[in-house]
RNA sequence: GCCCUCGUAGCUCAGUUGGAUAGAGCAGUGGUUUCCUAAACCAAAGGUCGCAGGUUCAAUUCCUGCCGGGGGUACCA
């Protein structure tokens, strides 16, 4: 919660409150507890149900201290507190404090939090949210990170959307932030793409199309290679011989990566998706070799049944394998051979891999590795990457009652959903607002909004269901909905003759549905500093929807004649203070959905 | 077998370090537009929080056991 003046307020005034009714416990106990406003503080929760208070100091704990039952505590601190606060200040009070069971509620004065609030968004701007906390500091973010000669199905959007937005994030809280897409293009599995081709492929594979013609030479190699296991051996000789620099194969594989790389790159455009430094696996090919020899430099390395492993001392983990029995390194090498690598060059904070919970235990198997590492070089604090190295998991995007596989056919492409959504938004506009110029782009935006919006909007551990009528249901809690009420305040905000300006009356906006609003505003820094906590943008998203369902029921308020009670009128006084309000609003989803990796039509 | 993870309304999900009558959206029901964009808003309806114990003033939240789903478990990435 941030420091703000009203909750300072309350502590302050309780912890006065406390101390004179409570006099001969406050003599024995000292200035603990709830005698210490900032033990308050500390102790402050946010009610369930909004309309109790913006935020609210449970008693329950301090009944033995105080040797009284917590209502009748509240009971009596609320008066002397609110007594405390009058005589203090003059004017009205800054909070006001109302007992609940064992609970002390408060409620900050609506109209010095209205100004307060929305002064503070408006001379910000763009820069709401924004902060300084990351002081530069280096932070590293893997994400995507998909596999070439695979088309880019729905499954690799997650890490992708998660990936993007917690960049953005952190820069906005002053990281110095660089995200990573590291390639999958090498392994075994360009072996198998290699005998796939020959046996069934030709140069037609690698023309028209050539991504889903990739996809269906992987599903073949596997259906067959059930039944005939020797084409696995195949594979792995043909990548050990890629490996080795052998001609044929490794004209095979640029082949295979540039059709992916160009697929890759027009996806990211669609999805607007940056990243900072683009690399693969085979960019670390010849530093496999030095990494390996530190390690057994370190004495970690051994032979095992004719293969290079390390064991890390657990139980419950298997080791890490660096080189298999035929001589040919694993995806393993590489990400060691990385982590070093980053390490070295960049010296990180902090270094992230956005990657799926399959691979949880993949990833303590490396961090093992390198504590082990880095204790057997007896390395200083500073100079250790342990502890700043962590494992971003997150949960399965599922596809009917199953996970999405690749290797199964399992697979949705992202292309075609994001068509599909892109086509029905286009046809609502056509309905709703034929006679917008934008409609080819707009629709573009919606759709693409409705997808991504669909993988942050459940928390990054679970797994989320892809299903064709969610993702193309734009109602209610959905990417479109935010947009869509962007579009709206954006509306108004054209609508309005004069200049947005905070040189308006703030007691007209201390009403129930304004007073929601601004809470919310008031949150929103941070809303985004705990997204970057725990390195979920869902809170974002989550927050949100909640504004945008706020401002809509202010939007669409009812006087008691049963009528809209409009936010632009005749009343310039009272339109000038909604009007800086709306605009407050607008700025704030704008750069939520920024910060999520939407984008946000002025227009739809 | 062992390890990890999840189990909340018909469906998809929230529920912050334990706290106030467990909240949204979708679907379904009823309503709102002389139109500041109805992709919206309002109302009613819908729940033994997987099951059983334990810790606590207080457990959906923490601990143990069981049941059920998913994942992982050295030469895939």
């Amino acid at each position: 919660m941030a420091k703000d003046k009203f909750k300072i307020s309350f502590c302050e005034a309780t912890a006065a409150a406390f101390k004179s009714l409570y006099a001969d416990k406050y003599e024995n106990a000292g200035d603990v507890q709830i005698f210490s406003s900032n033990f308050i503080y500390e102790n402050l929760e946010k009610p369930k149900d909004p309309s109790m208070g913006r935020f609210a100091l449970p008693v329950f704990r301090f009944g033995k201290l105080l040797e009284d039952k917590p209502p009748s505590i509240a009971a009596k601190v609320a008066p002397e507190s609110n007594k405390f606060l009058s005589s203090s200040q003059n004017g009205p009070a800054i909070v006001i404090i109302e007992a609940a069971g064992g609970f002390l509620n408060a409620r900050p004065n609506a109209e010095l939090a209205a100004s307060s609030t929305i002064e503070a968004v408006l001379a910000a701007g763009k820069d709401y949210g924004n902060s300084t906390v990351g002081q530069q500091r280096k932070i590293l973010i893997e994400y995507s990170s998909p596999n070439i000669a695979k088309p880019f199905g729905v499954g690799h959007l997650r890490s992708t959307m998660i990936g993007n937005s917690l960049r953005k994030i952190f820069k906005a809280l002053d990281y110095d932030t660089m995200g990573i897409n590291f390639l999958g293009d090498w392994g075994t599995q360009f072996g198998k793409m290699i005998v796939a081709y020959r046996k069934w492929g030709s140069e037609d594979t690698l023309k028209n199309n050539s991504a889903q013609n990739l996809l269906e030479l992987y599903v073949k190699f596997h259906e067959t290679a059930k039944e005939d296991s020797s084409l696995d051996d195949d594979a792995r000789e043909a990548f050990k011989k890629l490996e080795q620099g052998e001609k044929s194969e490794v004209e095979l594989w640029e082949k295979f990566k540039n059709i992916s790389r160009t697929e890759f790159d027009r996806i990211y455009k669609m999805l607007g998706v940056e990243f900072d430094w683009v690399t693969s696996e085979s960019f670390l090919n010849d530093k496999m070799a030095a990494a390996i020899e530190s390690l057994e430099k370190a004495g970690l390395t051994s032979i095992s049944e004719s293969a290079l492993i390390v064991d890390i001392d657990d139980p419950q983990l298997p080791p890490v394998l660096l080189r298999k029995a035929d001589g040919a390194t694993l995806y393993a090498t590489r990400d060691v051979a990385g982590l070093f690598y980053r390490w070295q060059e960049y010296k990180f904070y902090q270094s992230l891999y956005v990657v799926g919970s399959a691979q949880s235990d993949y990833f303590k198997q490396l961090f093992k590795l390198i504590e082990l590492k880095e204790k057997a070089e007896s390395l200083s604090d500073n100079d250790r990457m342990s502890g700043k190295v962590k494992h971003i998991e997150f949960g399965w995007v599922k596809f009917g009652d199953k996970a999405m596989s690749t290797r199964q056919g399992n697979i949705v492409i992202l292309e075609d959903v994001i068509d599909k959504a892109a086509e029905l938004a286009k046809k609502r506009i056509k309905e709703k607002n034929p006679k917008l110029k934008t409609i080819e782009e707009t629709s573009r935006i919606i759709g693409t909004g409705a997808v991504i919006f669909s993988q942050l909007s459940v928390r990054r551990q679970k797994d989320v269901r892809f299903d064709w009528d969610q993702v193309l249901n734009f109602e209610g809690e959905t990417g479109p909905y935010l947009q869509y009420t962007h579009a709206r305040l954006c509306s108004l905000l054209r609508n309005y003759d004069g200049k947005v300006t905070t040189d308006i009356d703030f007691a007209l906006l201390a009403g129930n549905e304004e007073s929601r609003v601004i809470d919310l505003l008031a949150d929103f820094p941070d809303t985004v500093e705990d997204a970057a906590r725990d390195y979920d943008p869902f809170y974002i998203a989550a927050m949100l929807l909640k504004l945008a369902g706020a401002f809509n029921r202010f939007y669409q308020r009812k006087n008691a004649q049963g009528k809209i009670d409009r936010i632009l009128s005749d009343n310039k006084e009272l339109s000038a203070a909604r009007i800086a309000l709306v605009k407050s609003v607008q700025l704030v989803i704008n750069k939520g959905l920024y910060l999520l990796g939407l984008e946000a039509p002025q227009e739809m």
